[in-house]
RNA sequence: GCGCCCGUAGCUCAGUUGGAUAGAGCAACUGACUUCUAAUCAGUAGGUCGCAGGUUCGAAUCCUGCCGGGCGUGCCA
């Protein structure tokens, strides 16, 4: 909506240009592009372009004559949309919009409701993100919650700008990993029933939750998988510990609140054949070669420092080749675009990824890769952990979870969690702060985004009390808001849209949360010196009330894009 | 060595992709509850945007080179 607004200013100043040149005012050889920059107080007015700065040098006029040229243009129109237009600072063209749009844009706010926010921006394009995608041998760790926060709130994101945006999570279940992991349980479960001298393989497992494990099957059904041979033992343990392992990630986040719309298997992918065809596709383009027993890619035509392996030569596959045809079943599901999630551990991948959808054939542009970076969590006393799967200092989420549920409760500590996690950009490295988060849980900054949230519910509870109860919004008078303060909500109310877009393009959910905390600012700045309920001016707490009504929506819209919740009392 | 990320207030971080006087939260200090919830608000203080060049009307933002920190760099995924 503020986005129409824009383009009808824009085409107004266009033609101004064009008459300034017509009459000889400015001497140019094109019609510039208008351009908007944000403004930052309100005496800067609604919106402002730094055109005639722009133009300065061709039109060889100081910036400030040209500015003033184009205001009285636009004053002899008389566009209604423009209330007022001022030159200011070094030539800035500020725009003050008419009330009307105000009125115009609460109206659309209260209509649309829970759908104020949708735009067909996307048109409908399908994007598959792919995200989480644990390996299948522990259970998750705070790194992965933060791509499952990250990743929810991107699909959400994209899929109210317009997209079809789906949500899936690759289940690493087949190949060297996974058999380590069966020969891990082996080694605990051996262990359990006295083979004292039994011992974690060289890159196994070392974490409780095996031993954990080895202790419930032998309860269940004692030394019953030592009658089996070694490697039929491990295959079982495997396919066990894969079971249980996964079921437990579903749990986690489901706890979470993270719902995966597809599960996808390696070993499902690897069934199809699809890697062999691959192989024999990049054999055929020459783009493999025989060294040392095993088959190498020449990631080095696409410009890396060196080729990497395709198969071991003992016969198994390196990731790639299933990472291939995963990638391209995900394309052949008629996925435009695909985003892969990824953890810092996997960096060196990206470039290895997209060499091989470059390879099937594939615009690279099709496939993107964000990097999800670190999480390092500040203990109670203030000391960082490192979070590192080597290193096997590994906090989970669901101990995360647990940690905080103790301070605020279970339902709060998804909250506060999820709001951590989306609060900083996806790149840079996040310092999860337990002491914020949880010894001082009243000032944590989730809840004032929530407290705002709660604060408008009670207007609306105290309104029937206070002889307001004939409240409706379409009989309230809305020119009535003519504070700066009622003003400057409805006009951050209006971007929410415009918001969205940037937010799912530029795929940064933590837009969104700047957003909703400069918009709580707003309100509750509003609240404490503006009355909303006053007996005095009935009519005027009717407009109120029709603005805080509008300010709940976008508050309950924009949490619900970040999956944490808009509580109505707190 | 090479690659990715980061360097902004005492701490943790934003900064709408090049715009006007660089902003929040926490910590510190001063005020405001007989009011629709004080989980709030108003205010004070805090800065050589790592350093040095360059690009232009204009740089925290773009380019180059340094300095410092994190991570990655396997016939693991």
């Amino acid at each position: 909506m503020l986005d129409q607004i824009k383009q009808d200013i824009r085409r107004t100043l266009e033609t101004a240009v064009q008459n300034a040149i017509s009459e000889e005012l400015l001497q140019l050889d094109q019609i510039p592009e208008i351009f908007f920059s944000p403004t930052k107080t309100p005496e800067h007015g609604d919106i402002a372009t730094p055109i005639a700065l722009t133009l300065a040098k061709s039109a060889q006029m100081p910036p400030r004559k040209i500015a003033d040229i184009i205001r009285d243009q636009v004053n002899a129109f008389n566009q209604p949309l423009i209330k007022q237009i001022d030159v200011a600072g070094p030539g800035f063209i500020n725009i003050f919009i008419s009330n009307d749009w105000m009125i115009e844009a609460m109206n659309q706010i209260y209509t649309q409701g829970d759908d104020f926010g949708k735009t067909d921006h996307g048109q409908g394009k399908r994007i598959l993100v792919e995200f989480v995608s644990a390996n299948p041998t522990g259970p998750l760790n705070i790194v992965s919650g933060r791509a499952a926060a990250v990743g929810d709130a991107i699909v959400n994101l994209l899929n109210v700008a317009g997209y079809q945006a789906v949500r899936e999570f690759y289940v690493n279940d087949a190949g060297g990993q996974v058999w380590r992991l069966g020969a891990s349980l082996d080694a605990r479960y051996r262990q359990q029933l006295g083979q004292a001298d039994t011992e974690i393989p060289e890159g196994g497992y070392h974490g409780q939750y095996l031993i954990d494990l080895a202790q419930e099957l032998q309860q269940e059904v004692g030394g019953k998988y030592l009658e089996l041979d070694p490697s039929e033992r491990i295959e079982a343990f495997r396919d066990l510990a894969i079971e249980r392992l996964l079921a437990g990630q579903k749990q986690s986040l489901e706890r979470f609140g993270v719902h995966f719309d597809v599960w996808t298997s390696e070993i499902t992918i690897r069934q199809t054949g699809a890697p062999e065809k691959i192989i024999q596709l990049f054999q055929e383009q020459g783009l493999l070669y025989q060294s040392d027993g095993a088959t190498w890619f020449k990631m080095t035509t696409f410009g890396d420092d060196k080729d990497t392996v395709m198969i071991k030569s003992d016969g198994e596959y390196t990731y790639f080749a299933p990472d291939a045809a995963y990638h391209q079943d995900k394309f052949n599901r008629g996925f435009d675009t695909l985003i892969d999630i990824l953890g810092p551990d996997h960096q060196g991948h990206v470039f290895h990824l997209e060499s091989l959808v470059e390879a099937l054939g594939y615009d690279e542009q099709r496939l993107e890769c964000l990097i999800i970076q670190q999480v390092n969590l500040i203990d109670q006393d203030g000391n960082r952990i490192d979070m590192s799967k080597r290193k096997g200092q590994l906090v989970t989420l669901n101990d995360l979870l647990d940690q905080l549920a103790e301070a605020v409760d279970e339902h709060f500590a998804v909250d506060v969690a999820r709001y951590f996690f989306l609060n900083r950009t996806n790149s840079s490295h996040l310092d999860f702060d337990l002491n914020l988060a949880v010894t001082r849980a009243t000032d944590n900054p989730v809840f004032y985004l929530q407290y705002a949230h709660a604060r408008s519910c009670s207007i609306f509870r105290e309104m029937a009390e206070r002889e307001f109860a004939d409240f409706s919004f379409q009989e309230s008078d809305l020119q009535l808001l003519e504070s700066v303060d009622e003003q400057q909500i409805v006009k951050k109310l209006a971007e929410f849209p415009e918001l969205v877009v940037v937010a799912a393009n530029s795929r940064q959910p933590h837009r969104v949360v700047n957003y909703l905390q400069d918009l709580a600012t707003q309100f509750h700045t509003f609240y404490n010196k503006c009355r909303v309920l006053d007996a005095e001016q009935p009519d005027l707490s009717r407009a109120r009330l029709a603005l805080v009504a509008c300010l709940q929506i976008v508050l309950r819209n924009g949490l619900k894009l970040l999956g944490i919740s808009a509580p109505e009392k707190m």
